[in-house]
RNA sequence: GCGGGAGUAACUCAGUUGGUAGAGUCACAGCCUUCCAAGCUGUUGGUCGCGGGUUCGAGUCCCGUCUCCCGCUCCA
């Protein structure tokens, strides 16, 4: 009985409650369902949309109200060289194999490149008997051997003699399979080979392939940004975790191009500025965490980068990456594409390529992170003094589907009447909820799960003196207030 | 992709050696009700994930398949 594993348990568990929660309040269905589903893709509901078109537009804010970015909403389909320059068609592609005596999974390039030369040479000479004899030197090996791997028949022979690292056993691997992320598409009616496209992996070359664009119609000077949400597609082997991993999602990027040499303070003011707004919009600060990547393992575009990762009740995960591209993309795509993307500083008289940071938002991801920590169970006392377990989503109310929910207290003596009044008028405004059915606790609890921050109701006193009572979600207190003035009472509140 | 677990009403789950599919919650209609989910009455809702097979008869047994969860693997 070990404590993690107890734990992994209650773990899932939350993740399973928070799910089913989401389901059965309209936050996220699986897509396709009445099918049977479709692996790893979700579809949002009705309180999911509002709340994912909060959360893209606080970011939105967060970003473009700027002096110096600009947004743009670039095709998701791209010219297919776009991806010949950014690396994705030579790096997306990884040819795999499986172990059938244990199980492993290895990267065919890692493979190879972990073998001895003893052990090329003697796979040398087994898919060519008696060319490679007697003495060789190791570098004609080593140059032989990348060679042949080079090409796909001789890489299948090749993995045919190679024995597992791990159990050790001769042959056992299963052939080489390609795992392209791309997903691929053709443009027009007839699927040959040049009608080929790709649906991005990522949003970010809409952005570098339309930088200057921006740049002159904007007349931007340096350093300035680029904003955008989008979808993007890739073709995971295998997904997982709810919206964690899955194969169609929504990044927010925004590219901010620099002069080389100032990038360094640049990277670090928007690291700055990304773990901020996380935490404005009430996530738990204890929650997240950087992770800085090796540098021996940064991507090829990389000179720095970092991960802001939220704690899921699955273990700690993705949810920004800040990273210093260099001018990586923006070199690539003048080589690709024959034009120049420099940019001419017109003070200093100075031609540059641009260095560019990166701040890539996951969406989808976090929209997830804010609903993971917004769930919250905790006991309350019931109208008898009986201790009840309340469940709560704790969203800020910037990002909270529905931001009021007004009850009459009971049906009748006029109650109804002024509710649906006031109902009507806050309509104008907020999205709001008006509900009449059961007892008024009740509601409550209803509106708790929904994540609602302020229920609106009406009593006898209300018919007096036009008063309201407001309660708010995670106190439960409530505020007695003038019906007119409840437009600004909340407006103030989603400040 | 591999291994393990699971799939029965909108949700959480029962369902005996194979013999006419159930409960609670939710929802809806009405009654009751003056502030934190459990009162009363009634109603809707399921070809038991999907497809085959065995059988007189399958939620139950067998095969396949899909999806979800956990672990590994993967995640430029």
């Amino acid at each position: 009985m070990s404590q993690p594993k107890n734990t992994a348990t209650d773990q899932s568990k939350i993740m399973e409650k928070i799910v089913s929660l989401a389901k059965r309040k309209g936050f996220v269905y699986q897509s396709s369902e009445i099918y049977g589903g479709l692996n790893g893709c979700w579809d949002y509901g009705p309180l999911g949309v509002e709340m994912l078109n909060n959360l893209k537009r606080q970011w939105w804010k967060s970003m473009t109200y700027r002096e110096n970015i600009e947004g743009i909403d670039a095709s998701i389909l791209m010219h297919p060289r776009v991806w010949e320059a950014s690396g994705h068609v030579e790096n997306f592609t990884d040819p795999m194999v499986d172990c059938k005596g244990c199980k492993s999974r290895y990267r065919l390039d890692v493979l190879f490149e972990d073998m001895s030369v003893k052990r090329k040479k003697e796979a040398l000479r087994e898919i060519e008997p008696g060319k490679f004899e007697g003495q060789i030197k190791d570098e004609l090996v080593i140059e032989e051997f990348a060679k042949r791997v080079a090409t796909d028949a001789d890489a299948a022979k090749m993995v045919a003699v190679l024995s597992c690292p791990n159990c050790g056993n001769k042959g056992t691997f299963t052939e080489a399979r390609k795992f392209n992320l791309m997903f691929k598409t053709f443009v027009g009616p007839v699927e040959d080979s040049s009608a080929v496209v790709f649906l991005r992996p990522e949003t970010a070359q809409g952005i570098f392939v339309n930088f200057l664009n921006v740049q002159s119609a904007g007349r931007l000077k340096i350093p300035f940004g680029i904003a955008q949400i989008g979808k993007a597609f890739r073709n995971e082997i295998n997904t997982k975790n709810f919206l964690f991993r899955t194969r169609e999602f929504e990044q927010m990027e925004m590219q901010f191009f620099v002069k080389p040499g100032t990038d360094d303070e640049q990277f670090e003011y928007w690291r700055s500025e990304r773990m901020k707004w996380f935490v404005g919009l009430g996530m738990k600060a204890e929650k997240l965490q950087w992770h800085q990547h090796p540098k021996d393992k940064l991507a090829h575009y990389a000179k720095d980068a970092y991960d802001i990762e939220y704690q899921f009740p699955f273990g700690w995960g993705e949810i920004e990456g800040v990273h210093n591209r260099t001018d990586f993309d923006l070199s690539r795509h003048e080589q690709y594409s024959g034009k120049s993307l420099k940019y001419f500083d017109e003070v200093t008289k100075e031609k540059f390529t641009p260095f560019v940071i990166e701040t890539s938002a996951g969406a989808s991801r976090s929209f997830m992170a804010f609903l993971v920590d917004a769930y919250s169970e905790e006991e309350a006392p019931s109208a008898e003094g009986v201790m009840e377990t309340r469940v709560v989503l704790k969203l800020h109310p910037k990002l909270a589907p529905t931001k009021v929910a007004i009850f009459p207290l009971v049906n009748r003596d006029g109650m109804p009447e002024m509710a649906t009044k006031i109902e009507a008028d806050l309509r104008q405004h907020f999205r709001v909820f008006y509900d009449d059915s059961g007892a008024v606790g009740r509601r409550y609890r209803r509106q708790d799960e929904a994540g609602t921050p302020f229920c609106v109701t009406v009593d006898s006193q209300s018919l007096q003196d036009q008063t309201v009572t407001v309660r708010e979600r995670d106190s439960m207190k409530q505020d007695r207030i003038a019906a007119a003035a409840l437009r600004s009472y909340i407006a103030e509140r989603l400040m």
